[in-house]
DNA sequence: AGAGTCCTTCTCAGATTGAGTTTATCTCCA
DNA sequence: TGGAGATAAACTCAATCTGAGAAGGACTCT
């Protein structure tokens, strides 16, 4: 905010050029074991043809709403969606149009279909974080810091039942580990680790109807608890060569 | 940012009242053990008497930038400052005026001087966080949002030796965790730990003039290492009740 | 039936942690 | 000047946690 001194001392209509508020949101799922990024391809200059992070102006909304509003236009979903902001983008010339100050959101989804084209839905779709390259505006650096984040959550925030639907398996779970850190946790000590976690999740007392597509055994069933923070946390394998 | 097919279907300057960004920056240090927040005492309405946080419009600058420039006119102090982005707060309503969305700022300081009422400064002020209750806007939850970044950064980024001098002893950075927590950590086991993280200090070989002021061996002095995140972690005590 | 998969549990040595103790150095005050 | 009290730094030790590996089944496919 703005105290009044500033308001008066430095409110000029035209030393103000026109500014615009937008949010852009980074929505990440796993398919196939793969993190993909949700984006949409540009039709018109600048930038046309390219990919970009869905987004647009906010309105008479909070912030938060805007987000909100914008995935369901681009992908129909709400449900089980987690969203939260991410940081604030506001550099002059990140848009060569005019001065647009750019609010990241990050949403986590479990697997969902392909955006249908029905409704204003521009081309949207799934594309692995990998293949993200060379995105509209400073899209790239969004989505870099939305991975970042995402990667980050992992290890101390139950985030990862975001990903996975109401009911899963601990090889699951692992399986989003896998995805957003590029690397597989140790499954014994994960297991061990996932269930002496207090809240991070609980047992359904059922298991899958048939065991992996490989083999194995049937596995048990869980559902995600009520811990807001994983304590003590899962920490990522090798954050950096110690010494 | 937003898509062209957004803007050209969604721009109508009618449709969007006027509209102004913002930077508010909460600044941390820590006098005689305990943690203040920069202030400014504000004279007009709405609000008028109220404190809030220092900040104004940004200009044809980046957000940092723009961050940087409010913490300066404000204390004139730059050096040795760290600075990152907090979170954005936008929701209508928040100013009485017209839509204002802010970018908060994080600072963290050594102590310093009082603000000199020179220059444009405000009625500038440190206040102890714990009295600052009842500020201008939404700032309370803006401080709140600031104060536990900082509880949490302290954990696993070497942040503290921010608030510290260039050389300072383990002491002064316990007092650091001390403030910045409300609890203080273990002095044995501190020591041990603040020295076995690689890169979080090194010692400069040299030692205080003098022991503590109520006695006490002289102690080591150390100076911030290299390390950008703290491997392994330096946990609160007591997140929360176990089990 | 056999080969291969993999969920789940177990083992174990090494590292880390929390709590407390020890030693020596220094300041303040009588 | 001689304590008394404070504290930086190092050490001790038991309890816990961690990483790495292996074992035991239960299940899939061919």
């Amino acid at each position: 905010m703005v105290t009044e001194r500033e308001f008066l001392d430095g409110y000029d209509p035209r030393a103000y050029p026109a500014l615009a508020v937008t949010v852009d949101v980074v929505t990440l799922t796993i398919r196939d074991g793969v993190l993909h990024v949700l984006l949409v391809e540009r039709g018109e200059q600048p930038y046309a043809g390219r990919l970009a992070l869905p987004g647009g102006f906010v309105r008479e909304e909070t912030l938060d709403q805007a987000a909100l509003r914008e995935l369901a236009e681009e992908t129909g979903l709400l449900p089980r969606v987690h969203l939260e902001q991410l940081a604030t983008f506001g550099d002059p010339g990140r848009d060569p149009r005019m001065r647009v100050v750019s609010v990241a959101y990050l949403a986590f989804a479990p697997r969902l279909p392909d955006p249908t084209v029905g409704g204003d839905a521009a081309a949207a779709r799934w594309v692995p974080v990998d293949d993200a390259t060379d995105l509209a505006f400073d899209h790239d650096a969004v989505l870099a810091a939305g991975l970042e984040r995402a990667r980050a959550k992992l290890e101390y925030s139950p985030l990862a039942t975001a990903f996975v639907g109401e009911e899963f398996t601990i090889a699951q779970l692992r399986g989003v580990y896998t995805a957003v850190w590029g690397e597989e946790p140790h499954a014994g000590n994960f297991h061990r680790k996932v269930l002496s976690v207090p809240g991070f999740i609980e047992a359904t007392g059922t298991t899958t109807e048939r065991g992996g597509e490989r083999g194995g055994p049937r596995s048990k069933l869980y559902r995600a608890g009520d811990a807001r923070i994983l304590h003590p946390a899962l920490l990522r394998p090798t954050p950096e060569e110690r010494r």
